[in-house]
DNA sequence: AAATAGTTGACCAAAATAGTTGGTTATTGC
DNA sequence: GCAATAACCAACTATTTTGGTCAACTATTT
């Protein structure tokens, strides 16, 4: 099992999308400046996510992607299994064959531990993480912070140039 | 949060030594030959497992490892938490410093799932995954296992030799 | 003394992760 | 039509982790 940086990264610029959805498509060059990922890499996660069928996209200026279903219809388990294989504890990917063709001595301790993380966060949307006031507060703070960083940017920009 | 072949070893190997307890130490060798894991890979997880007080080793003949405590005292949690640096969800280690000092938009969710995981795997002992009817026939059929390839690994010796 | 078995540390190959580069298409506003 | 925007795509690179090997050494038993 792995839940790495690839994993959270998907599930923070999902909530991010949420968070700034309303004011039509937002992209992924926001997205990078907002949440401190690499917008190429940005680019690999939203193609698995788009395969998923969990976003769509808006090509073109103004562009950028949106929530392809509803915030409440969108759960954390859904976006870790998109741009990861799986949330699965198994090293046989449930199929048994652990050891030689036969199951492993702790085979179904690892099925036990993956249902029920699965099951956790399968219960949580994006909605319910909106709704969360650390998050909104978090939120808030890299609206701010955007902009800040966004003349700085600029600033930055002339003396490269 | 790794959790990959290396966490599942040890726990596998843990329940290996508990099993097989009662005729004193319990050798690498044996373990190995069992449970399909490489000698020396056991000897690094075995490394990790005496310095946090898991297991004890007996050297010269007939020695081996042995619990270092009652099998219901020692949890699948704990073997984890001795090889890997530990199971947690979160990318800082719960420092809160993931966004360049700041925390990030889903810190907490990833802290939740960290105490949920953990939870879960400290709830179980060796002594409950001993009890265990699926895990009792994986370990006959190993031991019948055990003995044809021990013969098959004497004639290969003698071949090669 | 010889065999056993743990202890340590250096080393290595393959895989996965994280990110880069350099394009191409599609859409919009001028 | 043209330039700007932003998604799309593929190949490539660097780093880390994993899983494992090898060699030398130490302690213990027979």
């Amino acid at each position: 099992m792995r839940l790495t940086t690839k994993g959270r990264y998907a599930v923070t610029a999902m909530l991010d999308l949420a968070i700034h959805a309303g004011n039509g498509p937002v992209s992924l060059a926001d997205i990078s400046e907002r949440q401190g990922i690499s917008l190429s890499y940005l680019e690999q996660l939203f193609a698995k996510l788009r395969r998923n069928e969990l976003v769509r996209s808006v090509r073109g200026p103004g562009g950028g992607y949106q929530l392809n279903r509803e915030q409440q219809d969108i759960d954390v388990a859904q976006v870790i299994d998109a741009v990861n294989e799986s949330v699965d504890a198994t090293g046989c990917g449930h199929t048994g064959n652990c050891q030689d063709g036969n199951i492993c001595l702790t085979h179904h301790l690892w099925c036990d531990l993956s249902s029920q993380i699965h099951e956790f966060l399968s219960q949580i949307s994006l909605a319910d993480l909106m709704a969360r006031k650390d998050v909104r507060s978090v939120a808030e703070r890299q609206d701010r912070g955007h902009n800040a960083s966004f003349e700085e940017s600029l600033i930055s920009a002339k003396v490269t140039a």
